[in-house]
DNA sequence: AATGCCTTAAAAGTATGCAGTTTAGGCGGG
DNA sequence: CCCGCCTAAACTGCATACTTTTAAGGCATT
């Protein structure tokens, strides 16, 4: 467990906790604290302290007082990045929709599957993980790599509205629809459509939130 | 100069180094070392690490093994980003145009009086701090934090497409023709064709860049 | 019992030193 | 004269120690 047999310390805690933060294994109230981190790689306060300083400036944490945490996103900066995402995904898939290996499909095939069923039993934690595999598939194939980093950056963002919105019976259903709906299009090839349905995913989404968590009178303000 | 009155010593290395970069005061050859520039701050190493290296990761330097360079970007990263400044900047402007205090329009004017004086005593070093100008005003206006800030990102990029693109008499001419055009749009608050617009000055950049630097064909591969 | 000050301890910021790594440039051999 | 090796210097990564900041909770005062 101490040797993690690659590069230099402090990227390779970056990675990990880039992992732990993507996959949802943070928990909202976990405080990281250099030193412990550093106690559980047997290294010093520092390669974690640069890890950690640069998840926070890239957005992935909030660096407190007392700790590094997820941030608590506010509903203004929720719905500021689902514009950024309106104007970003569709293109981004549509570039990706040529690039989709068979190897991408069966993943994506099989992701769909598992949402799909997600629908009679219930199960939310399937349905994350199905909506983030297939999220990261096609993002992973868009050959864009300057749009491909833009997208990933807030991918912090997409955990917090999956938690708000997926949990609603309706956007369930209709994100399902839409997932299955966007796998044969990729299967297709038919990037015009790609593009369309990953709009339709946004803006489904982005309703979904807007429900829950409607605007405030203020909240437009900058 | 010792002391520079805020909080942390890293940040503000951050913001001096950071605008330095962006008023292209820094120079593609120089190399910055954190033992000088700590010796020039009088601190230690390592709040200049933590600024060069929070610079390094957001793009705006490159680590070499011999100190910290200006990016060398490459053809293809450039052509990548003018893709993300299709997606979004247009959106921003048009975001922007409704936020635009009197006082952001005089500095419009002002910025563009300067650039159109360029056409005849052909002062580049005008032009770009008119240009520069121009852009930060209306990016400033962008309502959406998020957005302004991936923006922002990758205005460093931005310098060297000036840099190899501005010099071309026929673009400089169509620019400035479209950097006029943009100003009546955003007088007039018809955020539509300020959208338009921003396309347009988007696309004119990225044409006159390509034909100055073709791409070369193995380059789309990721 | 409530409120505000003050102490204290946790955690981040900073300093310094050492070790590992890469590169430039000299030096010797061809 | 050129090429490759080898060494010294330059620079970064990591460690350890020290300082500064601030959240939190106790204590005193009203």
């Amino acid at each position: 467990m101490t040797d993690t047999p690659k590069r230099h310390m402090k990227d390779q805690i970056y990675d990990i906790f880039l992992g732990r933060i993507q996959r949802g294994e943070i928990g909202p109230d976990v405080r990281l604290v250099d030193t412990a981190v550093a106690a559980e790689f047997n290294v010093s306060r520092m390669p974690v302290r640069d890890a950690l300083m640069r998840l926070t400036h890239e957005g992935y944490l909030d660096s407190t007082t007392r700790g590094f945490t997820l941030p608590n996103l506010d509903t203004r900066q929720i719905r500021e990045i689902f514009e950024l995402r309106r104007l970003l995904e569709p293109r981004a898939a549509a570039l990706a929709t040529a690039r989709l290996t068979e190897n991408d499909l069966t993943r994506l095939r099989d992701a769909v599957a598992r949402a799909e069923q997600t629908l009679e039993t219930g199960e939310i934690e399937t349905l994350f993980a199905a909506s983030e595999d297939i999220r990261r598939t096609w993002i992973m194939a868009v050959p864009n790599k300057e749009l491909r980093d833009t997208i990933l950056r807030y991918m912090a963002q997409i955990q917090a509205v999956r938690m708000a919105t997926l949990r609603d019976a309706e956007a369930h259903r209709t994100l399902v629809d839409l997932q299955r709906r966007l796998l044969q299009a990729l299967e297709a090839r038919d990037a015009a459509a790609v593009e369309l349905l990953l709009l339709r995913y946004v803006l489904a989404g982005e309703d979904s939130f807007l429900r829950l968590h409607p605007p405030s009178a203020d909240s437009d303000a900058s």
